[in-house]
DNA sequence: CGCGGTAAGTTGTCCGACAAGATACTAGGT
DNA sequence: ACCTAGTATCTTGTCGGACAACTTACCGCG
């Protein structure tokens, strides 16, 4: 039988379909608020079936970006499309990025220690485990705008310890993803205002008592194992956060 | 355009089996990390077809409730539920319950307004039509920790405006859905850290300065109408808000 | 005891068909 | 000519069965 993409045949059909309508919607090839083809029709254009086509559109409904319609039909969502949404944008390089400005790395470092008891229940290690922590400042246009600690379980990159210079001068996600095969399925994020203490305060260069947004998170790769810890302090000024809130609310109670 | 029928609409049955599964994972029936029965067998025993169950399945994994495993099974998700999910729980109300405290209003007031520009656009109102302001400090267990500005289109409560009294007792989102039938589908907010001025400072008693989180956002309703904007200003250490970051969020470059 | 192959079980995909809801059009009445 | 009600026809939602792709566990063999 006539099988192709064989290296492709790995993933199930309906993701691929998902990244091809996700495209045609940011290509503007779908317009915003216009109606999608029918189910049957657009399941023939992609050459794949109908149910195939209807699990790549709840998707694409969940993330908010078609609406479907009983008996109407399936239309694109209106184009307010969040900015740095918290919920979708990874890392701060990709808020900065989003911003439109130029993301770079200032007074990087990392070292190899053990892990205190807190971080290895976060990372779910044996107490005492050896942990990699890369500690940087972030800068937009060159301006210092966050200072972050990431800490990952030693064991990740025991075979490619040139790896964690590869972290002083790329995004975390980019090097995870690119040359060790872990893609970050979700993660838990937490954040809270506070006034800059001295350290943070000296290595922003801003005063001491600046306001900032601290956020800490746990991210999962896609069997559920934590593989990132990290915590930001984020100048109040630099970024604004947006975050997408899916209804429907609770019923009960 | 007429009112929207009051009456019990029939919902898809897939959404009725999402809420049944959603309900028993938080009883606890299907333990955490178990494996859910086959889809078949799950089909059966809830009364409707593999593709039903299917959609509601896949609304779970988006909602990170369940993980499914080709040819291995589905899987309840593991048991570290996010407490105070700023994507999940709507309203302040429904955060100070979260948090176990008991949930209450003080210095509330409302008048109807017409809108200013920003506010207009924001609700997509022609500029000047009137809207209703509802202003309210919020306390957790008898301590103020929330002050709120939320302003409606004044049409809504057009028929009735003795719901406005109604919304100075009670939670915005349930006067909503339950004596307008308006269902929230989904908002965009944002936040940033600010510092409590004078105004503020005297509402929520607290000292001039103080560290505050600003979160102000758009409500829609299933037809994607705005139909809420709401301005908050939070104690710092009122809550801890957390936000489930979906993956995968990679696209081409 | 270790190892490999096989069989059973589960999710992914396909096909065809009908039901339920929404819209557009038409026929009828005023 | 205008409005209304009913119908035609489109859309998405649901159903049932079948097979393919994949994982796991079992069992036999060396």
């Amino acid at each position: 039988m006539p099988n192709q993409n064989l290296e492709e045949r790995a993933r199930p059909r309906s993701v691929l379909v998902r990244e091809q309508l996700t495209q045609r919607i940011d290509s503007g090839a779908l317009a915003a608020g216009s109606r999608l083809p029918s189910e049957p029709a657009l399941a023939t254009e992609l050459g794949v079936s109908r149910a195939t086509l209807r699990e790549a559109l709840r998707a694409l409904e969940s993330e908010g970006l078609v609406r479907r319609m009983w008996g109407a039909g399936t239309f694109v969502a209106d184009g307010r499309r969040v900015t740095n949404s918290l919920d979708a944008n990874f890392g701060v390089t990709d808020a900065i990025r989003a911003a439109g400005m130029q993301a770079g790395i200032e007074q990087a470092r990392h070292s190899m220690e053990p892990a205190t008891d807190s971080e290895a229940a976060r990372l779910e290690l044996q107490p005492g485990s050896d942990v990699l922590v890369v500690e940087r400042v972030r800068t937009a246009d060159g301006k210092p705008v966050v200072l972050s600690r990431d800490i990952l379980p030693g064991r990740l990159i025991a075979k490619q310890p040139e790896l964690a210079d590869e972290m002083l001068k790329r995004s975390i996600y980019e090097v995870l993803e690119r040359d060790l095969g872990v893609v970050i399925h979700h993660g838990v994020a937490s954040f809270r205002p506070v006034r800059a203490d001295v350290t943070v305060a000296r290595r922003l260069g801003v005063p001491r008592g600046e306001l900032l947004l601290a956020i800490w998170q746990v991210d999962y790769s896609e069997d559920g194992v934590p593989v990132l810890s990290s915590y930001e302090y984020h100048l109040a000024d630099a970024f604004e956060f947006t975050v997408l809130r899916r209804g429907p609310g609770r019923r009960l109670s």
